[in-house]
RNA sequence: GCGCUCUUAGCUCAGUUGGUUAGAGCGUUCGCCUCACACGCGAAAGGUCAUAGGUUCGAAUCCUAUAGAGCGCACCA
């Protein structure tokens, strides 16, 4: 038997070196598998790519639980002779990367982006992605993660690069892609449009006033921007209310707050009569509903009162003033004038940029758009219709099946995608202009063309991440072999942002179905149950939890029992106890080896050992299926639950007095089992815990391949032996 | 407003298509350094499966309602 037994299981020592030997092995590489024989050429492909990790620092342990699933099923299909391909890649995460290094230089040197100017600052950006990418792959390696490094992507390279071109002038020239005058979700302290996406929504206690615009105004309008209401064009009120219907159509020029308005009474259904007065002051350049009644009933959308640093620009007192600053100069100026009717307390929801938490400020402003309800030229289907069909039809199936309803939800209140950013890093729009011309996706040779100044929304290189990280807009032979992938493996947080958007990407570009199966986990919470986070400090860091007590411990208390869909709390708690079942398992290979030193795997089995061989093979058979059908979390407790209470318990202590006596026939079956049960267990967990397991294996008398990583795995029609 | 999910042992959660005395980990109590393992071994306590109905030979599991918790989307000016 190895020395190596004689000690405590240590997996800080054993991890890092295990996995070099597979990196030098080139097994992660299915070519690779092929040529040495470990994968059948003619093999069905699996393939999966990684969610790539934003290059905005460290993995945390939502990464961990993402490379835990995924690599169990990478290792368990390369295990049953799938050519089974992981792609590597990262995300230069556009706004996110820029704001931490912008933070970071403003900290440091007091800095803005203007001051250091485009060229300095992506310099900066680029340095700082580089570090992290370094860090982040390092990282993936600790956690055990079988990728094939040799096709690693970013999506900020040139194949990448030349795939978000060739997308972007393809749907241009499908009439997809359109620059247009809309409102946008403006953040003020990020200076960037967002997505309806990227906003998040907080309650805050405010209040909603009810005036008139002049003393003898005949309709009173409630609001909780009274500072806007000095761009107002109109008031709308709903057709069949009776208290204004003589109003509509009628037109009254007012001074409000020392500004001339114009307003226009009309009559649209979109207007709640039982709310406040039943009319509403129209602000068409700061509010999405209002500029679509004002676009039905053709009134000005070009009365803009705010800027985009939030500020007025209007004359008179309100000049210059911040938008808070001038709320309460408005409602000031209200009291003083006796125009104010109402102050009522409420409580409204403010939409605020999840990067930057700046409030967003409603802007018209012309922008970069996808038209999602336009019909695909050849298709005869929008861009909505092709997101929603393959769900429907069952060709995507995703897990939980729930999430297909919210799926279907979301996408019915879908609109039109502004792609367009005003940051700085990331994949400048493929437009340039030359007086009154447009040159799309390639960039023109002659000289006196401009760039356009934008960059595109991060999710839109990250829609096309299946098939650009196989080369496309080449016909590789990656494409052909493992597009569609099988498996998309994310956060359900992302079902919106990414995984829509790759359905989309890939049915207009390729025409089919980007990946079969998406599998969503939920959040890893701590203890407590609350988000892991850096302002509240709770975050547990994967990487110090692998060198207290191992990668595979880590995997094994992120699996075990976590549903998908399903938050998870972890705690050290739980990992070391997966630490000590590591070290189970190091134990029981320890007595299996000692006692078996010398026996033959053929000897015929007692009546009992061949009853107990046949109950792994049951165990196997379930395990499998349990895989195969995306219950890891149940096949990583069974696995648990037989290697301790019944190998270890029952079996191990069956066999002491077998050992121990005199009955030869006995004694060698018994030899023959335990170590016919060890190399089964040791493949079966192989997915799960792989650094320990190949460690293991590779002192096993049994072994019939170099790596258990490339090992069979057992065949329910096989039989155990 | 629309939609989704959850409520099972002190805590955190499983329970795969309805089927015999409902499981695990952690925690608790008691006893053990027994020659694989104290990162361990043996034993014990602990649940009217949120509530009320219904379907069924049979329900934690399916249906309806109620209560509580969480989440997503939309959004009221």
């Amino acid at each position: 038997m190895d020395e190596k037994f004689l000690k405590p299981y240590d997996p800080a020592a054993t991890e890092s070196r295990i996995y070099k030997e597979w990196e030098k092995s080139g097994l992660f590489n299915p070519d690779e598998c092929v040529k040495q024989g470990a994968t059948e050429a003619t093999a069905p492909a699996y393939s999966i790519v990684l969610p790539p990790p934003n290059v905005t620092g460290r993995l945390h342990m939502g990464h961990a639980l993402m490379l835990a699933i995924e690599d169990v099923f990478i290792r368990f299909k390369r295990m049953r002779g799938f050519r089974t391909l992981w792609v590597p890649g990262t995300d230069h995460a556009a706004i996110a990367t820029q704001s931490v290094v912008e933070k970071q230089i403003k900290k440091e040197e007091d800095k803005s982006r203007h001051d250091l100017g485009r060229e300095e600052l992506l310099k900066r950006i680029e340095t700082f992605a580089a570090e992290s990418h370094d860090t982040i792959v390092g990282q993936l390696k600790t956690m055990g993660a079988s990728l094939d490094w040799s096709r690693e992507a970013f999506t900020l390279d040139e194949t990448r690069t030349r795939a978000v071109r060739a997308v972007f002038k393809q749907m241009y020239d499908a009439g997809l892609i359109y620059r247009g005058l809309r409102i946008v979700n403006w953040d003020p302290k990020g200076q960037t449009t967002i997505s309806d996406d990227e906003i998040v929504y907080e309650e805050r206690a405010g209040k909603l006033y009810t005036f008139r615009y002049a003393k003898d105004f005949p309709i009173p309008i409630a609001t909780t921007r009274p500072e806007t209401k000095v761009g107002d064009v109109g008031i709308a009120v709903h057709p069949d209310d009776v208290r204004y219907q003589s109003f509509v159509g009628k037109e009254y020029d007012v001074v409000f707050c020392d500004v001339p308005i114009h307003i226009t009474v009309v009559a649209d259904t979109a207007v709640d009569p039982a709310f406040g007065t039943g009319a509403v002051g129209l602000t068409p350049a700061h509010s999405q509903t209002d500029w679509d009644i004002a676009d039905r009933h053709e009134l000005s959308h070009e009365v803009i009162v705010i800027n985009e640093i939030a500020k007025m620009t209007v004359p008179g007192r309100l000049n210059g003033k911040k938008v808070a600053e001038a709320r309460e100069l408005v409602v000031q100026w209200l009291k003083d004038e006796g125009l104010l009717e109402k102050e009522e307390d409420t409580v409204q929801n403010i939409a605020t940029a999840e990067r930057t938490g700046g409030v967003v400020e409603p802007l018209p402003k012309l922008q970069w758009w996808v038209d999602v309800n336009k019909e695909v030229p050849g298709r005869g289907k929008t861009l909505k219709e092709l997101m929603l069909e393959p769900v429907r039809s069952g060709a995507i199936k995703i897990i939980p099946e729930h999430f297909e309803k919210t799926y279907f939800h979301w996408i019915e209140n879908l609109r039109d995608w502004c792609i367009s950013r005003q940051i700085w890093y990331g994949h400048r729009i493929p437009v340039w202009y030359r007086d009154e011309e447009v040159q799309i996706g390639i960039e023109p040779k002659e000289s006196g063309w401009v760039q356009d100044e934008d960059t595109l929304d991060t999710w839109f290189s990250s829609g096309l991440w299946t098939f650009s990280t196989l080369g496309w807009p080449e016909q590789t032979d990656d494409l052909t072999t493992y597009h569609p992938t099988d498996l998309l493996e994310t956060g359900y947080e992302i079902l919106f942002f990414w995984v829509a958007r790759m359905i989309l990407m890939t049915e207009f570009t390729l025409g089919t179905i980007p990946f079969k199966t998406v599998y969503l986990h939920g959040t890893v919470r701590d203890a407590k149950g609350r988000k892991m986070s850096k302002s509240l400090g709770n975050g547990i860091d994967p990487i110090d939890i692998a060198a207290r007590f191992g990668a595979d411990a880590a995997r094994m208390a992120l699996i075990v029992g976590n549903t998908p869909g399903t938050d998870m709390r972890i705690s050290e708690e739980k990992i070391k106890g997966y630490k000590h079942f590591a070290n189970k398992l190091w134990n029981v290979a320890r007595f299996i080896l000692e006692n078996t030193q010398g026996a033959s795997i053929e000897a015929s089995l007692t009546p009992k050992d061949a009853q107990l061989a046949a109950d792994v093979e049951a165990l196997t058979k379930e395990i499998t299926d349990d895989i195969e059908n995306y219950r890891v979390y149940l096949a990583a407790e069974k696995i648990y639950h037989y290697v301790w209470h019944e190998l270890a318990d029952k079996i191990l202590e069956e066999s002491k007095p077998i050992f121990a006596g005199t009955d030869g026939g006995a004694t060698q079956s018994r030899a023959a089992l335990l170590l016919l049960l060890l190399t089964r267990i040791l493949k079966l967990l192989h997915p799960f815990m792989p650094f320990i397991t190949e460690e293991i294996w590779q002192s096993m008398p049994t072994k019939d391949s170099a790596f258990l990583m490339v090992a069979r795995w057992p065949e329910s029609a096989a039989g155990v032996r």
